[in-house]
DNA sequence: TTATATGTTCTTGT
DNA sequence: TACAAGAACATATA
């Protein structure tokens, strides 16, 4: 579920398993995994290396190896990391790290995420056209993107505008900060503003502070309950479902005004 | 069998 | 120019 939280955890996950570790081999085992960089290139560059260090902007990890280039992953819908020592391939591995100490396995399901290596993340979030991070992105620069016109969702979920943030926690953030996710951007008070910032930077770092595991999150989160025929965990009457900009879009007509 | 699924990118319409 | 809406990508699950 690889969205900022997410893809945070993972990078944690990938210092842990993988820094200042040799890499022995590389394995693509779907050709679509491999995005502007040849299997060869990238086996060129790999092998014999070591991953140095990691840094994350938006939903993209990067992890930087010895010779000064980076691997960068994006987890799609359905990507993870899973690392093993012994026994079978785990399903839908697309992508595989070999070290003597055990195998990362890069696992996306539906392919719709995928790697490839840059030697400047400057340039890369300039080609992707990524907003700041929502975590280090400041109050006056938010200000401003909400002075555009737009529905308030769509417009925190534009990577261009904010990078990290996706279609279920941009459901949590305008829950939290009582906002209705069909609202025009330019209808929000100023104070309406700021705790959508407010909110935005609290719900993503307790996210990741709970490894963004539904399980332990708050009964206060409107996440957990994140279904339809659920019940609003602030006033117990029931969630309302839509369909905005093509994704499910799940929030409380009574709280979110 | 149909609807839905956490993302990105492209096309078409307003 | 800028925003909205839908499809496509590949696969699983209810």
């Amino acid at each position: 579920m690889p969205e900022l939280p997410d893809v945070e955890t993972f990078r944690l996950y990938f210092n842990k398993k993988a820094l200042n570790r040799e890499i022995l081999a590389i394995k693509v085992f779907h050709p679509k995994v491999l995005r502007q960089v040849s299997e060869k290139k990238a086996r060129q560059e790999l092998l014999h290396q070591k991953f140095k260090s990691t840094k994350r902007h938006g939903k993209n990890l990067f992890a930087a190896l010895s010779n000064g280039l980076y691997l960068c992953f994006h987890f799609g819908m359905t990507g993870s990391f899973l690392f093993y020592k012994k026994g079978n391939l785990p399903p839908f591995t697309r992508f595989q790290i070999d070290f003597k100490e055990g195998h990362l396995a890069y696992i996306d399901m539906r392919i719709l995420g995928g790697l490839t290596i840059t030697d400047s993340i400057e340039d890369f979030i300039e080609k992707k056209d990524l907003g700041p991070d929502a975590l280090s992105i400041q109050w006056d620069d938010f200000k401003t993107i909400l002075k555009r016109k737009g529905t308030l969702k769509p417009t925190l979920m534009d990577q261009s505008f904010i990078a990290g943030v996706g279609n279920i926690y941009a459901d949590e953030i305008l829950f939290q900060a009582k906002l209705n996710p069909l609202r025009n951007n330019f209808s929000l008070s100023l104070k309406e503003a700021k705790t959508l910032f407010t909110q935005m930077k609290k719900v993503l770092k307790k996210a990741i502070a709970i490894k963004a595991d539904v399980n332990q999150m708050s009964k206060t989160w409107l996440l957990p309950s994140r279904k339809t025929h659920e019940n609003c965990p602030r006033c117990k009457k029931e969630i309302k479902r839509i369909t905005l900009r093509g994704r499910g879009t799940f929030f409380c007509p009574h709280c979110q005004k």
